[in-house]
DNA sequence: CTATGATATGAAGGATCCTTCAGGTTTTAG
DNA sequence: CTAAAACCTGAAGGATCCTTCATATCATAG
């Protein structure tokens, strides 16, 4: 494709490149929406479980676009769209939280943040460079254990 | 000081930006790796609260110069700085769980790189402003939360 | 087949940013 | 006080990137 005939579809450079972010973002939200919809009223320890291996799979399905767009999300405008499409994801794992038969949430919100931000880390770690050789390898296993031992925390009794 | 003065001092932007990103990282770095020699030997949740709290300090001094260098990392050559200074914050964190008498790690490394991305994760959503309002208040506590979790996996009988 | 509209192309222009350098100021040394 | 060295300054040049537009190609319908 030629420049010229971006041109015809995206009025400048940042609103070409904020509709791929937005693509992308909206997919990453909408598989993690959907994964927290179908894993309401469940332990957390699966919670925990469906939630990391969702938002790894669809994070690491194309690490090159994956990794290039966080360049772009630094760029002008990007945090917005990032704030604005992480309210998403983190309504939809708070509400799945707080469905949660075997925990109780004061703060589902919070929660939900903590634990979607502390997933984030690790697998930017992974798709910038900065990690051991066989990261990728463990990352789905130690994150998981990660979130369940977090989530773990506020377990009540049946 | 005039763009002229700079240009005596460093060879190009690149230079520059590096340079400024490495002093940053540095000192992140020698923070972290000076609290993880200190608290050797003593138990994971001591571990967890002190290495979160060292590295919110550090990281939250300066909210503004911290941001910015999100930015800078992301150009050309920052992965491999970041990378390379990295490594010594595993290290010492990892050096420091394998010391812990309360508990046992089979592969250090690959738990200090989980803790410490995952910590770093909340922390760049705050900088970045994706993240709620009351979000900073709670973030010590959280995280000392999620790591003593993630970290109390590992715990062995005395 | 031809006309009309829709889409594609990439060189040229403009805007922005990086770097240099001729000259000025401050500091140091004799 | 004077000369030399060290340092500072910002306008000008060059390099890079964003955007436009005249022209070309393709698709559709009459």
């Amino acid at each position: 494709m030629s420049v010229g005939s971006v041109y015809q579809y995206y009025p400048n450079r940042d609103a070409l490149l904020a509709a791929v972010l937005e693509k992308h973002l909206l997919e990453v939200a909408e598989t993690v929406a959907r994964t927290c919809e179908q894993h309401r009223g469940k332990p957390v320890a699966e919670m925990a479980s469906e939630l990391v291996s969702a938002y790894l799979a669809v994070k690491l399905r194309d690490t090159s676009i994956s990794k290039a767009l966080y360049a772009i999300a630094a760029e002008r405008g990007g945090a917005e769209l990032v704030a604005r499409i992480n309210t998403r994801m983190v309504t939809a794992t708070a509400a799945m939280l707080a469905s949660a038969p075997d925990a109780h949430f004061e703060d589902p919100t919070l929660i939900a943040t903590i634990s979607l931000t502390a997933l984030a880390g690790p697998v930017r770690a992974l798709l910038e460079g900065y990690a051991p050789p066989l990261f990728e390898t463990c990352l789905e296993q130690q994150a998981t254990l990660l979130l369940t031992a977090y989530l773990g925390m506020y377990r009540r009794p049946a």
